[in-house]
DNA sequence: GCCCGTGTTTAGGA
DNA sequence: TTCCTAAACACGGG
C-alpha cells in the first residue's frame, strides 16, 4: 500500500540495486490487463540493459537501453522482491531475470497489480514536477466545486499523491479537506502547492532515513494527522475522523473555505 | 483472533 | 453534466 514517498525510495533504491544488468527473462505469470502479450513482453524486453528506475506518478518506470519503458503500478497490494536464481515469493505477477542470476518480483496476493509495456505518456503532471505550480493548481481548481481532497487524489489532474498524505498535505498547507476547490483563495494555492512539495520530499527522506535498502511495505509511523495511533495534531488539536470509502483525518486547525 | 487499509474501475443514484 | 457513494478485488500486518 505504498504512496509517492514509498515509491519514490523503492525507486531509488531499486535503481541502485538494478541498473546496468542485462534482462536474461521477463517472464508474466498473472497479468491480466498487461497491454501486450506475454510473448511480445518477452520479446521486447529480452537482451535489453536496464538503464534506469524511476517513479512516475503511482507508477515504477524501468527504462531499457533500446528506450523500452516497463512500468509497474503496485495498486493496493504490490510488493517488490529481489531474488537469486528462481523467485520463492508468493503472487507473482511479473518476473524478470537478469543474465547475471538475479531477479525482480512483482508480487499481489489480489492479483490486481498491472504491468504496462511502454506506457503512454500522461496528460497530468506529477505532484513533484515543475507542471505542478502554482499557475497549473490555479487554474485547473477553477474548473471544479468539488472538495478539495478528491481534487488531490484524482490522477487525472495532478499524479502520485494517495489517500494518506493528501491529509498529510491538507493539514500542513491548512486547509479544510472537505474545502471547495473553487473558493480556494490565491494565497491558500500557494501554500498548498509547498505543503505538496514539502510534505512529500520531507517523507521520503524519513523512510529512507529509516529504512535505506527499502523496495517494499510502507512506512507511515511518522505521519502525523493520517496515523491511527495519534488523537492530537502537534500544536495540540484533536484529530477528527471522517468515514468514507477511505478515512479523511483533519483537525480544525484547517481553514474551511466554501 | 480480529480489524484495518491502500488504488482503481464500475455501477447506480441524486 | 457533474458529483457522490458503495462495492469489488482478497489477504497481511499489527
Amino acid at each position: 500500500m505504498p504512496e509517492l514517498p514509498d515509491l519514490q525510495a523503492f525507486s531509488y533504491n531499486l535503481d541502485k540495486k538494478l541498473a546496468g544488468k542485462t534482462v536474461k527473462q521477463a517472464a508474466v505469470i498473472n497479468a491480466k490487463k498487461l497491454n501486450v502479450s506475454h510473448q511480445e513482453l518477452q520479446d521486447t524486453l529480452e537482451g535489453q540493459k536496464l538503464d534506469k528506475v524511476y517513479r512516475e506518478g503511482k507508477e515504477l518506470y524501468l527504462k531499457f537501453s533500446k528506450g523500452d519503458v516497463l512500468g509497474l503500478h503496485l495498486m493496493l497490494h504490490g510488493k517488490l522482491f529481489l531474488f537469486e536464481g528462481k523467485n520463492e515469493h508468493k503472487y507473482p505477477i511479473i518476473e524478470l531475470h537478469f543474465t547475471d542470476g538475479n531477479g525482480l518480483v512483482l508480487t499481489d496476493f489480489q492479483g490486481i497489480a498491472n504491468p504496462t509495456l511502454n506506457p503512454e505518456e500522461k496528460e497530468s503532471p506529477d505532484a513533484l514536477s515543475q507542471d505542478a505550480g502554482v499557475d497549473y493548481l490555479t487554474q485547473r481548481l477553477q474548473k471544479t466545486k468539488t472538495n478539495i481532497k478528491t481534487v488531490l487524489l484524482d490522477q487525472k489532474i495532478i499524479r502520485g499523491i494517495g489517500n494518506a498524505y493528501a491529509d498529510e498535505i491538507l493539514w500542513h498547507a491548512g486547509i479544510s479537506p472537505f474545502s471547495i476547490s473553487n473558493k480556494l483563495p490565491g494565497d491558500k494555492i500557494k501554500d498548498l502547492v509547498k505543503s505538496i512539495h514539502i510534505v512529500l520530499t520531507e517523507a521520503e527522506k524519513a523512510i529512507l532515513k529509516s529504512n535505506p535498502d527499502i523496495i517494499n511495505g510502507e512506512i507511515r509511523d511518522f505521519m502525523y494527522i493520517h496515523n491511527s495511533k495519534k488523537t492530537h495534531s502537534p500544536k495540540g488539536e484533536e484529530i477528527k475522523v471522517k468515514e468514507g470509502t477511505r478515512k479523511t483525518y483533519y483537525t480544525e486547525e484547517q481553514e474551511l473555505y466554501t
